[in-house]
RNA sequence: GGAGAAAUGGCAGAGUGGUCGAAUGCGGCAGUCUUGAAAACUGUUGAGGGUCACACCUCCGGGGGUUCGAAUCCCUCUUUCUCCGCCA
């Protein structure tokens, strides 16, 4: 969410930064405006009559005490006209509030001056390529024929089981899920990440502090009987940890990592690319997440990549990275970079990680401040990235790995798995 | 799931209808003292709105109600604790 400051401050700024996700944000900045001024109009004026009601009830209480009680019949006459002001104010101030709330969350975060300008994913900038991308070698599978030609997940089993987007991993597979989930825990840890587990059901006030309600209501599954939503991404439990928080200056960098599975309804997304791995309901995936002072938080956005980076290099898997331009752009980030592994028999990219600097988008809902070096007290700026979504990892692996005779298992991962070759 | 008790500022803990945004203690911050630190002493110390700055308004778990007036009374929800039941 905005900042009413900034907007009052330089509406045109913004509008004009905004352009970059093909949004003409001027009408709604303008009606933002126009009913922040309504709502401190309302509010100076149901001030007045509740200072002067307050007022009242003090002399009406000094009065009864000197046992004037006819001067105070009186007055409590006059209260009567002031409580029913008082009440048609608050509840149009509630409306304007309301209204104003709705505009305010219509907006999108304000893209990074470092952003491209463009419609969609073609538009995204390749700024870093690693590793040979191998030609399409004569005879490679694509991963959803490898796992079944090694019996390492079960796609049908896991539609009987539950439905379509629900596979079941079966053992070598399960075990390398496992080895990789504990390796990127590994790495992350070492880096400086202090790894929690966190609930995978959140409620309602987290969903929208981190910006996934309510406008992407429909991605997540919705526990109605106890109105809880199955976490789309670790994100959403680990940076809502610190909602309506006050840190000290201090206490930055905070940096989580935490493995979840995630829940996605993925709803109206069908085809071709959603074979095998490439997009499930559920999935697990390995999450860091950062907050931090303005400052310092590209900084640490760039710290981020260069981690994530390091995983791919050491899993030895041909990757790219990209900067998301304005049209590509999450609705609650400033600035994204998407990491993808090439997938061999596919022929084509698979995002395997996000990382973005959300700067105060985020806090502002979540209510997240620090006392800076004067005392004063200002949004902080919350990151997190991927490190890593597994299936794709998955899915690269084993197309990228593939040999006539089966799947040979990266090194920096054997001593996690305990083998080295799937056949 | 049943029965009971509770929820107050960073923490502990007073406050049961009127000047209470809230005693007191601890903690935090600043100062005095000291070569420095500790101790002691003095001052200061919740959040939000509003204002150039004041004034002023709101907030004592959430929501609603009674009253001229609510931290205090009533209803409701949530959470925590104790006991019983069930359970990995």
């Amino acid at each position: 969410m905005l900042q009413l400051q900034e907007i009052r401050n330089q509406k045109e700024a913004l509008a004009e930064a905004l352009k970059k996700r093909n949004l003409e944000a001027l009408p709604i900045l303008d009606k933002i405006l126009e009913l922040d001024e309504q709502r401190r109009a309302t509010q100076t004026e149901l001030d007045n009559t509740l200072a002067e009601s307050n007022k009242l009830s003090k002399e009406i209480g000094i009065l009864f005490k000197s046992g004037k009680a006819e001067e105070a019949k009186e007055l409590k006459e006059k209260t009567a006209t002031l409580k029913e002001q008082s009440k048609t104010l608050n509840e149009q101030l509630s409306i304007i509030a309301t209204a104003l709330q709705q505009e305010l969350y219509q907006l999108p975060n304000v893209p990074h001056s470092s952003v491209p300008a463009g419609n969609s994913d073609e538009d995204n900038e390749e700024i870093f390529r690693e590793g040979n991308i191998p030609s399409l070698v004569e005879g490679a599978l694509p991963h959803w024929e490898l796992a079944k030609k090694y019996d390492i997940i079960d796609f049908e089993l896991g539609v009987k089981v539950t439905g379509a987007g629900f596979p079941i991993y079966k053992g070598k597979g399960a075990r390398l899920q496992r080895a990789l989930i504990q390796y990127f825990l590994d790495k992350n840890t070492a880096a400086g990440y202090t790894e929690i587990q966190v609930p995978h059901l959140v409620n309602e006030a987290s969903g929208f502090g981190t910006g996934q309600l309510p406008d992407k209501e429909g991605q997540m599954y919705h526990v109605g009987e106890d109105d809880l939503y199955l976490i789309p991404t670790a994100e959403v439990p680990i940076t809502n940890i610190f909602r309506d928080e006050i840190l000290n200056a201090k206490d930055f960098p905070i940096k989580y990592t935490g493995y979840t599975p995630c829940f996605r309804r993925e709803a109206g997304s069908y085809g071709a690319h959603v074979r095998g791995l490439n997009r499930l309901h559920q999935f697990d995936k390995v999450e860091i997440v950062r907050v931090e002072h303005p400052d310092t938080s590209y900084a640490a956005l760039e710290d981020m990549t260069n981690h994530i980076k390091e995983l791919l290099n050491e899993l030895k898997l041909p990757y790219r990275i990209l900067r998301l331009c304005g049209g590509d752009l999450g609705f609650t980030a400033a600035l994204t970079y998407d990491f993808e592994v090439f997938s061999t028999a596919q022929d084509r990219w698979l995002e395997i990680s996000s990382v973005s600097n959300f700067e105060t988008y985020q806090a502002n809902r979540l209510k997240l401040r620090f006392k800076d070096e004067n005392g004063k007290k200002q949004l902080a700026h919350t990151l997190n990235g991927s490190s890593l979504a597994l299936p794709r990892v998955l899915a690269g692996i084993l197309e990228n790995y593939q040999t006539e005779n089966g799947i040979r298992i990266p090194e920096v991962l054997v001593p996690y798995c305990g083998f080295d070759f799937i056949d």
